[in-house]
DNA sequence: CGTTTTCCATACAAGCCTGTATTGAAACAT
DNA sequence: ATGTTTCAATACAGGCTTGTATGGAAAACG
């Protein structure tokens, strides 16, 4: 062994790569808008210059076609699978409560810039309503397996899902603890399905929500 | 009388106002958001240049304070009267629906494209959640006025305020005709109640809406 | 160890936007 | 009619952004 062991080599990153400027731009896409995506402030935030985004994109319309093929990636489906094979209609609706509520499954603040994006962009705009209507639909499906008729589970699907996304829009979520909105649990429950929850099945929601509150 | 009989002036307009800065500025704020308000874009659009702003205003950031204005003058309260002297649930219900469909008493866009320039703006955002909470809680208040318990109302007043928001969030006003939207109203009405709607106040607000269309 | 590849810094051209300063032309009043 | 007020055109300065062209440094490779 010689005194010289082995190169330093700490954490050294390959530098920066193209995902890292993604991560970036996602993070000032849900800060500052679309409009906020600009080179030259995503080269500032990651401390080095413009000349190493050219490197890794042609054009700043590369990145924001990246941006959206992370959001489909991200958020596309998670909806529909989450109450896909619920067995109960309790059971189904926590789960879609909690798909909300755990940020690693499905991000609202990206889901909300991107929509907002998408409302000055006529090409991401059918995008994105095809993807909504993908969620309604499948809720809606949802809601008939137990029991809802076509329009009422429309309607219900509906409902759910456009309180859910203006709850972020509005930025409820972040002004509301997240015990507050546990009392609040039964109410939802009975707005959304005309229906009481099931004590039991509720009391274990939230313990599972108040304990595996990490992430 | 001479041959130049009188001068021209046909429907002469004394060329040009603030106000007709800031109604054009409130047209681009919805297609474009608020980053596409720019003086530049705003003196193309009414054939001026921007000599003719800088006349009008002192600079880009009292346009604005302007629309702000402007949004708080068309939009703030008209949600809260709405439903402020409602005789039955019923009524009181169908009026809110009505608020929204007739932009003339409410502008679904211009609240939305408010909203969307608010996430980027601290000040605006303070405003449009004091709002948003004068709105909800008036609607809580209408529900307790007919039984509800202060939880429920409170749930049911965010539901139906969250939906209707969204509605236009997502465009799903512009896909769907009055009349498809007429079919789901007793399916609305029994998901945001709890309760089925009188057939014939029903009756009187279908026909109220098919037959004052115009507007 | 030298060469190639990878990645970034630098410098420059072009365009766009705000704001100011000044000139110019109608409308209005006296 | 004459002078004042109202409104708009023009020209210029400063700043910010995208994109290109090019050179340099560090790692990877042979």
């Amino acid at each position: 062994m010689t005194l010289l062991a082995s190169p330093p080599k700490p954490d050294r990153q390959p530098r920066l790569t193209a995902a890292h400027w993604i991560e970036e731009a996602l993070r000032t896409l849900v800060t500052r808008g679309i409009d906020g995506v600009q080179i030259t402030a995503l080269a500032r935030a990651l401390k080095v210059t413009r000349g190493s985004f050219y490197w890794h994109f042609d054009t700043r319309d590369d990145l924001l076609a990246a941006l959206i093929n992370e959001w489909r990636a991200r958020n596309t489906n998670v909806i529909v699978d989450a109450i896909a094979d619920a067995p109960t209609l309790d059971e189904g609706i926590l789960e879609l409560f909690a798909v909300w509520v755990d940020h690693t499954r499905f991000d609202p603040d990206l889901d909300s810039a991107v929509r907002a994006w998408a409302k000055h962009d006529a090409t991401l705009s059918q995008i994105m309503t095809a993807e909504d209507d993908a969620r309604i639909n499948a809720i809606a499906a949802f809601f008939e397996r137990f029991g809802y008729a076509g329009k009422e589970a429309f309607i219900r699907a509906r409902v759910i899902y456009l309180t859910q996304i203006s709850f972020y829009a509005l930025g409820i979520d972040a002004s509301e603890s997240v015990e507050t909105r546990l009392g609040y649990l039964e109410a939802y429950f009975q707005s959304f399905t005309g229906r009481d929850i099931d004590p039991a099945i509720c009391a274990t929601y939230r313990a599972r929500v108040l304990g595996g509150e990490t992430q």
